[in-house]
DNA sequence: AAAGGCGCCAACCGCAGTGTC
DNA sequence: TGACACTGCGGTTGGCGCCTT
């Protein structure tokens, strides 16, 4: 499954990491963090690049990585966003929380294009259902009053999460385009509930997590300016990506409010 | 049972962007 | 302001394990 370990000519191991390697920058990097790739292998008793060391870190051992295991929201998010940003993986990964850019780029090359090549009319087709959708419910919202609770997308989430098991895995089928049923996934009603909190989450923290003190995460994810109430080319980049990122968390809860109504999709 | 092909995923590589001096 | 260093991103590759013949 992975390369072979070897030694460059400059002396530094390549290929698969050790259990034992694992360990050490493991321990490193949660003991004094990471100040300084290209340093950090020297005093963390390796002998690899800062490069080799970052990519581990971010795509194997940091503690909050999921791995295996795609839910439909998220493969629905990772096509969604696909879609509208194209092959900006870290952008993509930003909105899904525990998924890094190199997962969720082998997951779209192994899986996910070959479902959206098989039948793209089928997932154009949903797309537009869902802002068809979208577009029936933002009027019909309008009509309510604002003060109610209800209409919080957090208080229409909880709600969706009540949904019986069948209802919701058999409206999901749209996702397996070569009509197939996907394998390996349990939709429970704690699923549901899990990774809908997820989203919130994960969109909450798209706003929050600049404004984090943790030095770490700033200093790899954020320019200063962020922090500082600026605006810089990456600012507008990020920015760019939100508004994709805000469409592709309303078209899951369409399709999550659509699982509630079994008359709305067929 | 053995051989070959294929799928998947960890890891590498090169380039671009950003920061620092 | 230009050169260099560092970091992050996206494309690509190597090779193990599973499946098919």
């Amino acid at each position: 499954m992975v390369r072979a370990p070897f030694y460059d000519k400059n002396g530094l191991k390549k290929g698969a990491w050790s259990v034992e390697e694992d360990n050490k920058l493991r321990s490193y990097i949660q003991r004094f963090g990471h100040w300084n790739w290209r340093e950090l292998p020297k005093f963390a008793g390796l002998s690899r690049c800062g490069k080799s060391c970052r990519l581990r870190w971010l795509n194997y051992l940091q503690p909050n990585v999921k791995r295996g295991n795609y839910t439909e929201e998220e493969e629905f998010m990772i096509i969604k966003l696909h879609e509208e940003l194209g092959n900006k993986w870290s952008m993509i990964a930003a909105s899904l929380p525990g998924r890094s850019d190199n997962d969720i780029k082998n997951h779209w090359h192994a899986h996910l294009k070959k479902r959206t090549m098989k039948n793209p009319t089928a997932l154009k087709m949903k797309m537009l259902s869902n802002e068809a959708y979208q577009h029936d419910a933002d009027i019909a919202r309008k009509t309510e009053t604002d003060s109610s609770v209800s209409n919080s997308p957090s208080f229409q989430i909880q709600e969706s999460s009540q949904l019986p098991q069948e209802t919701s895995s058999s409206d999901f089928s749209y996702l397996s385009f070569d009509n197939a049923p996907l394998s390996g996934i349990n939709w429970t009603t704690e699923d549901s509930l899990a990774t809908l909190e997820t989203l919130e989450q994960s969109f909450s923290d798209f706003w929050t997590e600049p404004f984090i003190l943790d030095n770490t995460y700033v200093q790899n994810n954020y320019p200063e300016s962020l922090a500082d109430g600026g605006f810089s080319a990456s600012q507008s980049c990020y920015n760019e990506g939100i508004d994709s990122i805000y469409e592709a968390m309303q078209e899951v809860e369409n399709y999550q409010r659509i699982n509630e109504d079994p008359y709305l999709v067929n």
